[in-house]
DNA sequence: AAGACGAAAGTGGTTGA
DNA sequence: TCAACAACTTTCGTCTT
């Protein structure tokens, strides 16, 4: 795993220096599968990922967005948002339009515009505390490894959020993290709570504190994820391939379709699908290796695996 | 020895009075 | 605010391979 992203590193570096092109490594570059070698790569912009058709592997799963940074809601901001200059972000704190003067040579006019420059910059609290939580939603979907449009959603959301004044006597970390949590969900590209706490600062009492508190307040509606939106990844994780990544969506629209996942938790559900599809493929994975991997115990996946093979007529035989 | 199975008790979140 | 409730976890003993 370790290896082959290496490889692709590599690989992109070639190309680009054999095009003598400076910074134009799309995706558009990878054309094959680093583990297998097939061509057949199957692109999500959805979830952002791509996946190879024939191992499963995860390519990337950071598509890069290429489009404006900014969306317009209507004509006017349309109008205001075309603009010439250097791109408008809002991942950074001045939503990247500041221009600094230069520490050069300087009389004493230039130092006290400097100061003032600075003071107004960042005096007060609630700039740096935003800046703070900026850079923390840039760690935390690095270590996650999400696309760059989840990042700009999450920041937007960090704003909103500020301006309605519901930042103030709560912990920035926990706030963020949630957050992020809630964007990866808007986006269909659904990390598991564990997955988000494992990179965050803070608890999961306090992650799932500050997600039902911002919900609330801002009014958002998520979704309950999809167990299919974890399969792609969790079969990556599992080194298990395209054929068996398609069952398991299969045997989860069918499972759907007779609500059986009604009430149930989407992950054990994925899980269960993954485990069946996995022996169906005679690619046999153990509870406990599935387990490990999405963070629910073998005794969900026993129960989940045994309602879906049981109401599906699934011959499961080992 | 490892994996699968399932019973029983415990945990944390939701719902409705 | 409290109790009831469902889903899930933890723990543990048993069976199978």
């Amino acid at each position: 795993m370790v290896a082959s992203e290496k490889d692709k590193e590599e690989e992109k570096k070639n190309k680009g220096a054999a095009r003598g092109e400076a910074g134009t490594t799309g995706l558009d570059d990878i054309k094959e599968c680093p583990e297998c070698g097939s061509k057949s790569l199957i692109q999500d912009y959805g979830k952002a990922e791509i996946f190879c058709g024939d191992c499963g592997l995860v390519v990337a799963e950071n598509i890069v967005d290429l489009g404006p940074e900014w969306r317009a809601f209507d004509s006017e901001q349309m109008s205001k948002r075309a603009r010439v200059g250097a791109p408008m972000t809002y991942r950074i704190h001045d939503k990247g339009l500041s221009t600094l003067t230069t520490w050069g040579s300087q009389g004493q006019g230039q130092i006290k515009l400097k100061k003032w420059q600075q003071r107004t910059h960042i005096a007060n609290t609630t700039e740096r505390s935003f800046i703070f939580a900026l850079s923390e939603i840039d760690r935390m979907s690095s270590a996650l490894r999400l696309p760059m449009n989840i990042r700009e959603a999450a920041s937007m959301l960090y704003r909103r959020a500020m301006k309605q004044h519901l930042i103030r006597g709560r912990s920035i970390e926990g706030i963020t993290t949630a957050i992020l949590y809630i964007s990866c969900r808007q986006y269909g590209v659904p990390r598991t709570l564990e997955e988000v706490r494992d990179v965050s600062r803070v608890g999961q009492k306090e992650i799932s504190r500050a997600y039902r508190f911002l919900l609330r307040e801002l009014d958002l509606k998520v979704t309950v994820a999809s167990p299919i939106d974890f399969v792609p990844r969790f079969c990556s994780m599992l080194s298990l391939g395209g054929d068996i990544r398609s069952k398991a969506i299969e045997i989860i629209k069918k499972a759907t379709e007779r609500e059986l996942t009604n009430g149930r938790g989407p992950i054990g559900i994925a899980a269960a699908a993954i485990y069946i599809a996995a022996i169906l493929n005679g690619e046999h994975r153990t509870q406990k290796e599935v387990s490990v991997i999405t963070g629910v115990t073998e005794v969900t996946i026993r129960n989940r695996y045994k309602e879906l093979s049981e109401q599906l007529d699934i011959d499961v035989l080992l």
